[in-house]
RNA sequence: GGCGAGGUAGCUCAGUCGGUUAGAGCACUGGCUUCAUAAGCCAGGUGUCGCGGGUUCGAGUCCCGCCCUCGCUACCA
């Protein structure tokens, strides 16, 4: 019995999420918890919206909002997709919002200060005199003093790629309001990171087998590292403690800084929720417990090196990720996501057409694993009709229709003796039977949702090697046996369809005449013969209808259609 | 520039420590079946494993070089 302690990305409350979040980070984490969950064993699954930084004041800003009003409706809107997806978190908060939120992260910055790992430092940096505030640098533009082209940006010039200084940018200006910026001296306070690796990091990394895209990038990282700022000067975010301010004012956490102790503030919340206050640090400061991080790529050197420095550096007791199984990306159609070049799925058109389940399936069975992918419909209309429609959908029917029609929609009875003989041509006979919890204990879910559908494609090879439809004339007896056999093998699959689709696996439960969750089946593995069978001769049926809707070529035709003609008004 | 990942059947991909005639799904063709959502089952593969070298008894797999595609490059989160 293991304890597990997963977190999804905390997604930026600033816009929308699409397809490409949900498969990184979002659905492998839920996929992953109800597995475990299926397994018996503890798990917690906590995430919530990431809500300080720079970029939001500019968006609140453009929309004329107050800043809380601003996340508050994003957290909203980001809340609404997962709920349409079925992803359930343990809980779900927001870092501006978050009760303990602000006092842990900076006692997170006192912890690190009396250990010796912050360093203080001032440098220049743009100051924007109309907007009254300083600039990142990707939020000033001008002339490119290595190239000459305008309009570059502040980080890196889009025309000949160098990574720029901003402040060496020829001719700069606000982004946001076009003034001129001037330079200004600050001072801030940085991570030493290359200290903590030393202390500890390097070697915790070293020590522990990663997934190859992560395991690559941070190796890389470790040798070439600098201590990086961590404080910004800001209204907005998580102000830095004032007894250690030293008389600066303004001053606020980087969002990266505190964004990942999100983590923890919203375990506390949790906790509290519960009514055991100290409950979270079952899961943050037990050796035993393991600590999953979901993430896109992008996230990977704050999951595998600044967050575990910061968690380290406290001297607390926090445990470290246990692994990371970081996602490449996901496009669509061929092109990158853009919100802002409407290359997009709308998604609430989308969920009054398509099937969230379904959905959820089709983007785990082409999630970007190992090599970036892509949401394409065709595959999505593939995926739905000739795996899910065909091999699920039909099976259910073909099966249960014959037994509504015969057998007064009652599942038959089966003797003993046949029930051996009939579990050797099903489990032995009929096909290769995998289990797809391992492949998801391992972060393979394209393998998981491959291995569910081969389980399905074991049952419909069974049924037409027995064909009831034959039998029922001359062995009746033998006939009910194959198709209390059947149903027994639907059941299989709806146990194992739940981390994938958990709707979908209740109403086929049900449809089978399961009683209550289905979840507490608990996880069905490799059947064993003689002790499989999980469902009574002689209970009714519930109400059959098919599973899942096949798509037609003119509905994805128009899906890509439509696609295009967004992208190009 | 630096780093990384990919390049395997028409399409999408799997190939663990190097080891038989390189696999799966889809698509396609033929046959069977008629319980079922025009679903199901069976059978059918002459692939330069990106290119060129090398190591080896043996390379898709390891080493070197090159070509192509994509991503990342931390003061956006």
């Amino acid at each position: 019995m293991t304890r597990t302690l997963v977190t999804s990305a905390l997604p930026y409350a600033n816009g929308p999420i699409h397809f490409g979040h949900a498969v990184g980070a979002y659905l492998p984490a839920d996929c992953y918890v109800r597995t475990l969950r299926m397994l018996g064993e503890e798990a917690l699954f906590v995430c919530g919206t990431d809500e300080h930084g720079f970029a939001i004041t500019v968006g609140a800003e453009n929309d004329g909002v107050e800043y809380p009003e601003y996340v508050a409706r994003w957290r909203a809107d980001i809340k609404r997709t997962f709920d349409r997806l079925g992803i359930e978190f343990d809980v779900w908060s927001g870092t501006s919002i978050s009760p303990h939120h602000t006092e842990l992260a900076q006692d997170f910055f006192r912890r690190l200060s009396e250990g010796g790992f912050l360093i203080k430092r001032a440098s220049e940096q743009l100051y924007c005199p109309k907007d009254e505030r300083f600039l990142a640098d990707r939020y000033v533009l001008g002339t490119c003093y290595v190239c000459g082209a305008e309009d570059a940006r502040g980080d890196e010039c889009g025309k000949c790629g160098t990574w720029l200084d901003a402040t060496r940018l020829v001719e700069p200006r606000c982004r946001n309001c076009g003034s001129v910026p001037e330079k200004r001296s600050t001072t801030h306070w940085y991570l030493d990171l290359p200290k903590l690796r030393d202390a500890h990091i390097g070697e915790w990394f070293q020590g522990h087998p990663w997934k190859a895209n992560v395991k690559a990038f941070v190796e890389n990282m470790l040798a070439d590292l600098e201590p990086r700022p961590i404080t910004r000067d800001m209204g907005w975010g998580v102000p830095v403690p004032e007894d250690l301010a030293d008389g600066e004012t303004g001053k606020v956490l980087y969002v990266w800084f505190d964004a990942p102790i999100g983590y923890i503030s919203f375990t506390r919340e949790w906790a509290d929720a519960k009514g055991e206050p100290e409950l979270w640090k079952r899961y943050w400061k037990d050796d035993s417990t393991r600590l999953v991080h979901f993430i896109g790529k992008d996230n990977i050197p704050f999951h595998c090196l600044i967050f575990p420095s910061m968690l380290w550096g406290q001297q607390e007791g926090y445990v470290l990720p246990w692994q990371v199984p970081a996602m490449e990306f996901y496009n669509l159609q061929g092109r990158k996501f853009s919100t802002s070049r409407n290359w997009t799925i709308p998604l609430d058109a989308f969920f009054e057409t398509y099937d969230a389940e379904a959905t959820r399936f089709y983007l785990l069975s082409s999630a970007p694993e190992a090599a970036d992918s892509e949401w394409r419909w065709e595959e999505f209309q593939r995926c739905v009709n000739t795996s899910l429609a065909d091999t699920i959908g039909n099976l259910a029917t073909r099966v249960l229709r014959f037994v509504a029609k015969h057998h007064e929609g009652r599942i038959p009875a089966i003797s003993p003796g046949l029930a051996e003989e009939l579990d050797r041509v099903l489990l032995e006979e009929c096909g290769e039977l995998s289990d797809p919890a391992p492949s998801i204990l391992e972060f393979r879910f394209r393998r998981a949702t491959q291995e569910l559908i081969a389980g399905a494609a074991v049952g419909n090879v069974f049924i037409d090697r027995e064909a009831p439809w034959a039998l029922r004339k001359s062995d009746p007896e033998r006939s009910a046996a194959v198709l209390n056999t059947a149903i027994q093998w639907l059941a299989w699959i709806a146990r194992a369809m739940v981390p994938f689709m958990p709707a979908k696996a209740q109403d086929l439960w049900e449809m089978l005449g399961g009683v209550g969750p289905v979840e507490t089946q608990g996880w069905p593995g490799i059947p064993i013969a003689g002790s499989w069978r999980v469902l009574e001769a002689g209970t009714p049926l519930g109400q059959i209808s098919p599973p899942f809707r096949k798509l037609t070529d003119e509905e994805i035709e128009a899906e890509v259609a439509a696609l295009e003609a967004r992208a190009e008004a």
